[in-house]
RNA sequence: GGGGGGAUUCCAGAGCGGUCAAAUGGGACGGACUGUAAAUCCGUUACUUCGGUUUCGAAGGUUCGAAUCCUUCUCCCCCCA
């Protein structure tokens, strides 16, 4: 099966520019996706990009990742409604380092003649001055050009406005193409949809001021079945830095798909072949409660991104905090194993003068630890019948708590509601 | 520069002198149900030592009593130049 046949029945081609096919089937083509360094860390949005580099290199051509060093300081204004603010160029260099950390993951660098490449713009963009670019890149696209596409027009009719420097992105972004073209063979860009105006820039570009055709192909946006926005939860995007994001919680997201978005997704986020994933889906049907597709799904992701130990971990922790916790399990533990089963937890520390003394469940939990924000919201979920202190539900708000309830002589487990958990650590 | 309208609890939005901690809807959170799902139903959504206490852009004032009336200030929106 080629690359775009790969593509189209895992749902992920969105466009393709003619002729492309026909190349790729011809010969190892290079092809690049760019990443722009608006934080330090990807996270499950460029998923679908990764994937779609990962299918590149396995259909036999030569993947490039091109980390966005210079057009990230000018800002891309695509599906923007508002102006960006610039971010500085310490920062910058900052993210781009850690994006390129976490790209090397993902690609094999070292395998022949379809190795992977990293490439910066910023490289050669930082001796690039303003007039040899306006005169060598500028003169070849017009103004009425530029402002055709989406990106720019939808500004020009709002009330926003939109600066010269991001107007003038697509252009950034277009010689990038113009330059691996040039100087890596690199014949085809890729990207999500929303791309699609910036990446035929570039290949306008090449065709004016190169007299070559070159080649795009742009893939589906992830959607939610019911409608809401991929890849964030309340609690802010799903980063692929475990440090920003634990791999608990990252394994938690994909679990707690739908069973509509798992049946897509599965075939976009993991490499498994349609009879696997046909196969899983009727598995599924049997026993829709198992929620076998979710679990296929949640694996391969934590592992790609993280490692087997970390989904080890994952799974270990879910299935005490949701399945069969029970209070022997987290005795049995250590002191460094129930760090690491509340790792991404929130935790507060809290002295043990306090529970020598006897302490008020209420007091214990909005005022010595940031449970509650306020002792009569604490009062209230408690009588809800919301709130347990090591597993078991708590039925009086005045209920004392001492040293002899600590597990390990020095945690208490709290749950809000039963999803959510913290721990207080008694020092 | 001139004229008009507005600022209410997480959001939208009622209230226009006492019965207002403030309708209603949304969101959020919790409970039941369940598959750590969806839908549905129920509850909570200023603080509290449960006696009360502090809220309706800010500061003053009128009144026995103000989110509601008056004055000043701050901010927002609309219209005309």
């Amino acid at each position: 099966m080629n690359f775009i046949e790969e593509l189209r029945w895992r749902g992920m081609l969105h466009d393709i520019m003619p002729g492309t096919e026909e190349q790729l089937n011809k010969q190892m083509t290079a092809g690049y996706i760019g990443f722009d360094p608006t934080a330090d860390s990807l996270h499950v949005g460029h998923l679908t990009q990764i994937m779609t580099l990962i299918h590149f290199q396995r259909a036999g051509h030569k993947p490039v990742a091109l980390v966005g060093g210079a057009t990230g300081m000018v800002g891309d204004p695509s599906g923007k409604s508002a102006e960006r603010n610039l971010l500085s160029e310490e920062i910058l260099s900052h993210h781009v380092q850690c994006l390129e950390a976490q790209l090397k993951k993902f690609l094999d660098f070292d395998c022949g003649a379809n190795s992977a490449l990293m490439v910066n713009n910023y490289d050669w963009f930082k001796e690039f001055n303003f007039l040899d670019f306006i005169r060598d890149v500028g003169k070849h696209i017009t103004v009425n050009y530029m402002m055709a596409k989406d990106s720019v027009r939808k500004r020009l009719e709002g009330e926003a406005g939109m600066s010269f420097t991001e107007f003038s992105y697509q252009l950034v972004q277009g010689y990038d193409f113009y330059y691996l073209w040039k100087e890596r063979n690199c014949q085809v860009q890729m990207g999500g949809s929303d791309q699609w105006g910036n990446i035929v820039t570039g290949t306008e570009l090449i065709r004016r001021k190169g007299g070559a055709s070159a080649f795009a192909i742009t893939t589906q946006l992830i959607k939610k079945a019911d409608g809401t926005k991929f890849g964030k939860t309340e609690s802010g995007a799903i980063w692929l830095d475990p440090a920003k994001t634990s791999p608990y919680k990252f394994y938690q997201f994909w679990i707690n798909t739908s069973d509509d978005d798992a049946q897509s997704w599965i075939r976009i986020f993991t490499l498994k072949s349609k009879e696997e994933i046909e196969a899983l889906e009727q598995e599924h049907a049997l026993a829709p409660h198992l929620r076998i597709l979710q679990k296929a799904l949640a694996n391969e992701i934590t592992v790609r991104v993280h490692s087997k130990e970390a989904l080890q971990m994952a799974i270990k922790t879910s299935d005490f905090l949701f399945g069969n916790g029970s209070l022997e399990f987290l005795k049995s533990l250590s002191d460094t194993e129930i760090l690491d089963v509340f790792d991404g937890v929130p935790q507060f520390k809290i002295a043990k003068a306090e529970l020598i003394v006897g302490i008020h469940a209420t007091d214990l939990l909005a005022e010595k630890a940031g449970v509650f924000t306020s002792k009569g919201e604490a009062r209230k979920m408690i009588q809800g019948g919301g709130v347990s202190i090591n597993k078991e539900k708590l039925s009086d708000a005045n209920q004392i708590f001492d040293v002899n309830q600590l597990i390990n002589d020095q945690y208490l487990v709290v749950q809000k509601g039963k999803k959510n958990y913290f721990l207080l650590i008694i020092v």
